[in-house]
DNA sequence: CTGAATCCGCTACGATACTG
DNA sequence: CAGTATCGTAGCGGATTCAG
C-alpha cells in the first residue's frame, strides 16, 4: 500500500494519525462505540440494537476495534457460547474524544443538510 | 444508497449523525482539514503540502467539503485563474472538536500499534 | 449463540492525460 | 493554474450459508 516516497511529512498517508483515524472511516467503527458506551453487551445483543448490520461486519468490525485495543472480548465457555463486548481503558479514552464530534455532527447536521441543499440549488440555477 | 426500510431507529444508517460524519471516513477529509487550518490556501499549495494526494481527490474532497458548507471557495478571475480555500464558521466549528481527536490519535497511536502487534503474536502462538 | 466462509457488486480511490 | 475526463483496480461491505 505504500510508496514511501516520503521520510518525515508531517500528516501524510504514511502519518501515525492517519494510521489510527482511518478506523473511523469504516461503516460501522462509529456506530459500535457509541453502541457500546460504558457497557457490557454480547453479540446478539449489539446485533439487536444495530439493525441493519450483518453478522459479518460485526464480527470484523468488532475484531479490530480489539486489535486496537479499544474493546475487550470475553469468551466463557459454556453451552451455548456466551460472549461480550465492553470497551477497555484506552476505548473510553478514546470515547470521550469521540463524543464531542459526534454531538457536533447531531447540532449541525441541519446546517450541513441545507448547505448542500442550496449549493444543489445553485449548481441547478447555473445551469440554465 | 439506502434501503430505507427502518424509519426512526436512533443511530442507524439512515440517522443524521452517520450523514455528517461518514465525510470523516474518506481518505483525505481529515487531512485537508488539517491542512487548511485557519489559512487560505490556493488548490496548488493545497497539492504541495499533502504531497501524495491526485488532483482528482483533492478537487473531489474539497468539493464536498465546500458542499457540506465547511470550506469557502472563492475564485478570482484572473489569467491564470486563482481559487483559494479557507474554513468557514462551520469548518471552525468542526475543526475544533476534530482536533482533539487528531491529538489524542497522535498521543495513543504507540497503544494502538502496541496493541496490534501483541494481537498478532497472540494469535501466532495459537496457532501452535 | 457466535461467528467463519464464500461469493460478488459497487464505488472509492489512484494514475494519467487533457482543457479553459 | 485549476481543475475535469477517462480508465483501471482493490477492497469494503452486503447477502447468504454453514459450522463449533
Amino acid at each position: 500500500m505504500g510508496k514511501r516516497k516520503l521520510e518525515h511529512e508531517p500528516l501524510n498517508r504514511n502519518c501515525p494519525i492517519r494510521d489510527v483515524l482511518d478506523r473511523l472511516g469504516d461503516r460501522w467503527t462509529v456506530l459500535i462505540m457509541m453502541t457500546l458506551g460504558d457497557q457490557t453487551l454480547r453479540f446478539s445483543e449489539l446485533r439487536r440494537q444495530i439493525v441493519d448490520i450483518s453478522p459479518r461486519m460485526l464480527a470484523q468490525t468488532l475484531r479490530h476495534l480489539e486489535q486496537d485495543g479499544l474493546v475487550l472480548r470475553e469468551v466463557y465457555p459454556t453451552v451455548p457460547p456466551r460472549v461480550e463486548y465492553s470497551m477497555s481503558d484506552l476505548g473510553h479514552s478514546f470515547y470521550e474524544h469521540l463524543q464531542p464530534m459526534v454531538q457536533w455532527a447531531d447540532k449541525h447536521h441541519d446546517e450541513v443538510r441545507q448547505a448542500r441543499a442550496s449549493y444543489i440549488a445553485q449548481e441547478a440555477y447555473q445551469a440554465l
